[in-house]
Formats: C-alpha cells, sequence, structure tokens
DNA sequence: ACGGCGATCTGGACTTTGTCTAATATCCGG
DNA sequence: CCGGATATTAGACAAAGTCCAGATCGCCGT
C-alpha cells in the first residue's frame, strides 16, 4: 500500500476529520513516511519548498489526528513528543545515543503478571519502551 | 527504614556524592517522601521554610543524582520528568486525568516475546507504563 | 585564625517546546 | 453571492530546562 496525497483526504474524511490542504500535507508527512515525527520534524518536512503552515496549525492539526485516533503519541525523550503514523498495538525501541525510535510488533510480545487496576479506573494503553545504546 | 536528613550524607557518600547542604536537602525531599517528583516540586518542596536552593542547583544536581545511580528518571508526561528515588526495576501506573504516579512491583510481571537486539546494542532499560484513567 | 583553592552554588539570560488569542481567510449550504 | 461556521495565521506568551560568569563555600596547610 502507498500513501499518496490523493489517498490522503480519504483517510482523513473515514476519521472524521475534515481534508484541507494543510491536514492533507501533514497527514502525508507521517504516512509516506511511516515514522516517528516530532512536530518540529513535521514543521520542516511540510514547508520544505515554500512555507506553507504554520506553527499553531502544525501543533493544533497533530491534536485533532491525536484525538481523532488517526495517530499515536509516543512519549521517550523528555524533550519532544514522537507521532506514530501506526495505531497498531506496538511497542519502541529507544536509541538513547542517536535518538532512533522505532517499532516492536506486539504481536510475539507477552506481558503478564500485572496487577489488578485500581477501582473505576479503564487501561488506556500499554506502552513498553525498550532503551537502548551503543555497547561500551 | 526511616529516611532522616542525617542519613543523607551517607547515601550520597556511598554513590561517590560529596553531601553538601543543598544536595541533602535534595535528596531529603526525595527518599523521606518515596515519591515521584518533577524538578519543580523538589524546588517547592525545598524551598518551602525560606529560599536556600536555586533553579540551576535544583537541575544540576537531580541530573548528578540521576548519573550516580541515586535516582531514576520516569518520562511519562510530555511536559515534565519525573525523579523516582526507587532505583530497583519496577514498572509504573499513570493516571492520565490526575497526573499521579505509582510503583508496579517487577516481580510479578513477565515480559516474554521481544526480539534481539539490533547487533553492538545493549538494553539499558525497560520502561513499562500502565496508562489508566476514570471510567467514563 | 588566615589565605588559598577547587568544588559548588547562584541569578539571570537564553533556548526550546508548546499554547493561546484575536484577526483573517476559506469553505459551504441556501 | 451572502452569511455563518470552520480553519489558518502571526506573534505574544508560558513552562521546562540549559548555560555561564561571578560569588561563595568548605577544607587544607601554615
Ligand atoms: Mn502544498
Ligand atoms: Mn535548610
Ligand atoms: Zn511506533
Ligand atoms: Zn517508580
Amino acid at each position: 500500500m502507498h500513501y499518496t496525497r490523493d489517498n490522503m483526504a480519504g483517510l482523513l474524511r473515514s476519521h472524521d476529520i475534515n481534508p484541507t490542504h494543510q491536514r492533507i500535507e501533514i497527514a502525508h508527512a507521517l504516512f509516506s513516511r511511516q515514522e516517528h515525527l516530532s512536530a518540529d520534524q513535521v514543521m520542516a518536512i511540510v514547508n520544505t519548498r515554500h512555507s506553507e503552515t504554520s506553527k499553531a496549525t502544525v501543533y493544533n492539526t497533530l491534536k485533532l489526528f491525536l484525538e481523532k485516533g488517526l495517530v499515536r503519541e509516543v512519549i521517550v525523550d523528555p524533550s519532544k513528543v514522537f507521532f506514530d503514523p501506526n495505531t497498531s498495538p506496538h511497542h519502541h525501541l529507544y536509541e538513547v545515543d542517536s535518538g532512533k525510535l522505532s517499532d516492536i510488533d506486539a504481536e510475539h510480545v507477552q506481558i503478564s503478571g500485572l496487577p489488578p487496576l485500581p477501582p473505576g479506573m479503564v487501561t488506556e494503553g500499554i506502552d513498553l519502551i525498550v532503551r537502548v545504546r551503543r555497547k561500551a
């Protein structure tokens, strides 16, 4: 499957998001690359040729995508949030030195023995992050 | 075991940290409470009576504690880092609404099926965060 | 006690990430 | 084409964290 700008409108609509020029560009940045991007990186990508999209719109749009379940947030670096076009359940491998973030398929990973949740609470998600660094 | 200011000097020394007035106060804030605190919270606690410790020192000291393995960092909220006096392997439960962060003993939790690490890499840590919220 | 000196602490400027607002522009149904 | 709702924008603002040059501290030898 190939993510073109043309598919983006449909993808957005299917998530109840009104497709606009800026939203299509931002979705395209994330989905065509299938990478974890920070708001800053999205901004840079979208504005490579000539300035097209403001900072406010980049942040507004990413938050909207998040609310609508189109992307997921990955909190792994204290200095910035990553946005993840992969919303299927999966985990992350974080290379501390380089800042590289990659996916770990959840299919074969088993987590067991977690204690019961506090009453009246529901799980919103389980984040598993394997932090690695270059061997000394 | 009770953490008094008097114990702190020994604890610091045992981690190769020169105990100073400010470092003792900051360590005491964390260890006497046994809670996850942000830099801001540490600052507030240490300066309750009268201003004693500067922002720069709070940040420098927490970073020093981190390097020396006296505390651990928990990255769970995009807007601030928490410092954790509990350095034994354990996981975290994060209540998204309230921001409350609590420990999950690692003893009974089993994680299996993780893929092999990329060559030349070693695991620095595995962070498991259970994100929960109040039932609708 | 005194002077010296490395280690530590400090105020405040600065940077980065993210939020907010009020004005403008765009879109769309009638 | 009009009018209202929706979306975008510049730029001011806020919060967390970093940095630096100068002041201070605590200890040692005299
Ligand atoms: Mn364009
Ligand atoms: Mn004091
Ligand atoms: Zn991912
Ligand atoms: Zn903890």
